[in-house]
DNA sequence: ATAAACCTTCCCATCATGGGAAGGTCAAGC
DNA sequence: GCTTGACCTTCCCATGATGGGAAGGTTTAT
């Protein structure tokens, strides 16, 4: 199966693939005598897991160690809890970081008039001295 | 005032001050003869909105017509509101795609035992065919 | 045989930020 | 006056994950 039809396949964009094989995440696949990359059912199933996990965001550091934790049969789940739980947290910041912009900004927005003068709070707010 | 007193008073590193600079957000500043850059209060100022403006989160794009409408004493109060509304909305989509991974892992990872055996949720359901 | 649709590598851009090297300048203390 | 340390300068590189696109080779269908 050419990279295309394992993008198609896996949902994970060819330019991904070959950048996911350049950093190690996913393993070289071997080559027509043309040259051209070959997958099997079981990269596209790998490239999938892959594309999942981008999904939910987790950094392809982390990706690597699941990926890890995936192939061995004997982890313990423990593991993998751990490491969800701590893409959990970022995400976690990440979203209150958010909110608290959000919620500044709205209460600016809130006192903003929003008409033709030039009076506004927002401004006010980002230039006090 | 040399680069390192204006990063002090603004907040804004003297790294980002020679980027703000170089992208053309902030003007570039007078030299000594020695070359050095040297800023009066109202650059201060100005650099000290950008950072604010950063810390809501607006991009450089959106501070560099913010600083427009600043300039501007006869802005209508109407334009800054509909860019930070814009910003706004921008905040409220990225909190909500946060959200939303952290809602499914969240509950992948309760159905997650976390134990010492194999048997894992969240490997499962990234992993699915 | 030709054209379209693939594939390859290589380089560049994003966005905002920091690290660090190599070298010039300034101020304080001896 | 000289040394030392704390500044400053420019330049290049790295981040993380992604896409764009060029130049050129291959495969497949007509």
């Amino acid at each position: 199966m050419n990279i295309g039809e394992a993008a198609q396949e896996s949902g994970v964009s060819a330019k991904m693939i070959r950048y996911y094989e350049e950093t190690g995440l996913v393993p070289k696949p071997s080559r027509t005598t043309s040259g051209y990359r070959s997958y099997h059912h079981s990269d596209v199933h790998r490239l999938r897991f892959v594309g999942r996990a981008r999904d939910l965001g987790f950094s392809m550091e982390k990706i690597s160690q699941l990926l890890l934790l995936w192939q061995d049969r004997k982890r313990p789940s423990r593991e993998v809890k751990k490491l969800a739980q701590l893409h959990l947290d970022d995400l976690q910041r990440q979203i209150q970081r958010l909110q608290e912009m959000h919620n500044t900004l709205q209460h600016l927005v809130d006192a903003c008039q929003g008409n033709s003068r030039p009076h506004c709070p927002i401004l006010k707010d980002l230039g006090a001295e």
